[in-house]
RNA sequence: GCUCCUAUCGUCUAGCCUGGUCUAGGACGCCAGGUUCUCAUCCUGGUAACCCGGGUUCGAAUCCCGGUAGGAGCGCCA
């Protein structure tokens, strides 16, 4: 029988990482057994889900490169994949009549109990057996015996985990029959999918035996249950929004990457056993096994996300760097910059970002002349006379430069460390110098600055500077 | 409160099933040094953990029991 895993979200809020992982190792799963991976909207609350959040997970989806194989927008021979078009369809309806004409010790009946206010954690063990009958002002509940029999959960992450008929109680299934409610239409729908692996977060663990009880009563088949340890925030509680940034479109905001983001959240709660850190999409397909997953939550720590996301900016060709890097050099003067300049000044900035976000402020000054502060001139103390002469020098050297036209970066290099040499200190001469051209206390050397703003234009910014002084 | 889950450096983890090779390995972070005008990259080194208590055993991070701590779930949400 093919593997068939899916997602099931509900379009009810911003797609969190949590669910990005969820779907990675569903994803990962199916991909490694040549299966399908689908996905399901879970849409029966009418209320809180919209169209909006719809596509908040579909743009999330595709930004991870988790392609479905059937779904909404994909289709396949199992739809449709919304849920609230699977309820128009009656196919929820049907199963519902079937449990409420049921005559087994496990049937559905309508409860009259008020709804649950502040007596909502009790468990529900109706005694109106008979109203099996559909009337309005009830919901339906699946009748669960008051037994001591225990129900086995075969987790194929945790084990085996016990839970007793008397601790499930009689579960809401559906308010009324046009009105699915989770446990029931999930199940339903599991089944009509022909879904084999249900892969989640170990919060639905408590739900899988009402699920398991579900398909003992509708004659299904049990598929195989995976529950994933929980990402954490950094008090060990459920990451949520508390915690700062927990949806994937505020990780694609600040500026990481998707391939960094999902690397990263594979090593959360699983490792090949290996002592590699760093996969391509085809690499963590071939080394992901779904035994290796652990129990416990893991932290989601940004330091790491970080340093991964450095790495893979760093590895990634300067062209396709500078593509990804367009949308956040919107807000910058870049005027008619060359495709070749932009990306030798992408080049540069290479090893020294993090996060795609910090572009702007970093190369601002290679389009317009940044303002410099006296002391940032300064070398080791120097007097205002020395910071002078300094700049003065460089614009002679520059000025020697340009009447020899040798402007290429080779001659740029040896002619200010040449001088830069006889001063003894080299500082002396070059962090005037580059601090005049980039403004920053930290940023490329000054020989590549020198070649990327052109000798005129450098000789521009050092007189300006010097004669603000 | 009830049910369930979990427990190795600050964090992610290897090792645990099949006790000895573990004076517990790797990575991130942090600290120090090297390269360097600065920052980043890069290189070198360092820091730091088997939750506690019993038991089994010649020997336990690894097996057993009991605590403790943390977490999740307990909706006419999903």
């Amino acid at each position: 029988m093919p593997i068939r895993v899916r997602i099931a979200p509900s379009p009810t809020g911003l797609f969190h990482v949590g669910t990005a992982r969820t779907a990675l190792f569903n994803y990962l799963f199916a991909k490694k057994f040549g299966g399908a991976f689908i996905v399901r909207i879970e849409d029966t609350d009418q209320e809180r889900s919209s169209i909006e959040y719809e596509s908040v997970i579909f743009e999330a989806l595709a930004w991870l490169g988790f392609t479905p194989d059937e779904g909404p927008n994909e289709g396949g021979n199992f739809g449709p994949y919304r849920q609230s078009e699977r309820n128009e369809r009656g196919i929820y309806k049907k199963e519902l009549e079937k449990l409420l004409h049921s005559d087994g010790e496990l049937h559905a009946f309508i409860c009259t109990h008020p709804a649950a206010g502040d007596e909502n954690t009790l468990l529900h063990h109706c005694d109106q057996l008979d109203a099996r009958e559909y009337k309005h002002g009830g919901i339906i509940r699946l009748h669960v015996p008051d037994l001591k029999e225990p129900i086995i959960v075969q987790d194929k992450v945790r084990g085996q985990v016990q839970f007793l008929m008397s601790d499930v109680g009689d579960f809401s299934i559906a308010k009324d029959l046009d009105t699915p409610l989770y446990n029931f239409a999930a199940t339903v729908d599991d089944h009509a999918m022909q879904i084999t692996d249900v892969i989640r977060g170990e919060d639905h663990l408590a739900n899988t035996p009402k699920q398991m009880l579900l398909n003992r009563t509708l004659g299904y088949t049990d598929p195989n249950f995976y529950h994933l340890p929980l990402l954490l925030g950094p008090d060990r509680s459920k990451l949520s929004k508390r915690h700062g940034a927990t949806s994937v479109a505020e990780f694609k905001a600040a500026g990481y990457l998707p391939e960094a983001l999902v690397n990263y959240l594979a090593l959360l709660g699983w490792n090949p056993g290996t002592e590699q850190e760093i996969f391509s999409p085809a690499e963590l397909m071939a080394a992901f096994s779904i035994e290796k997953v652990h129990k416990s939550g893991a932290i989601f720590d940004r330091s790491k996300l970080d340093w991964l996301n450095g790495e893979y900016i760093r590895q990634m060709p300067v062209g396709e760097l500078t593509a990804r890097l367009l949308p956040f050099l919107k807000n910058l003067p870049l005027g008619a910059v060359s495709q070749e300049k932009l990306e030798a000044i992408v080049a540069l900035e290479q090893p020294r970002l993090k996060k795609l976000s910090e572009i702007g402020e970093r190369v601002r000054f290679y389009f317009e002349p940044p303002r410099v502060a006296f002391d940032l001139l300064q070398w080791k103390g120097m007097t205002e006379d020395e910071v002078i002469s300094s700049l003065e020098a460089s614009i002679e050297i520059l000025n020697n430069l340009l009447s020899q036209k040798k402007d290429q970066r080779t001659d740029i290099e040896r002619a200010l460390l040449n001088a830069a040499a006889k001063m003894g200190d080299r500082g002396k001469l070059l962090w005037p110098l580059r601090a005049a051209l980039s403004g920053a206390p930290a940023s490329p050397g000054p020989f590549d600055i020198v070649e990327l703003l052109g000798i005129p234009e450098s000789i521009e910014r050092l007189r300006r500077v010097k004669n603000g002084i």
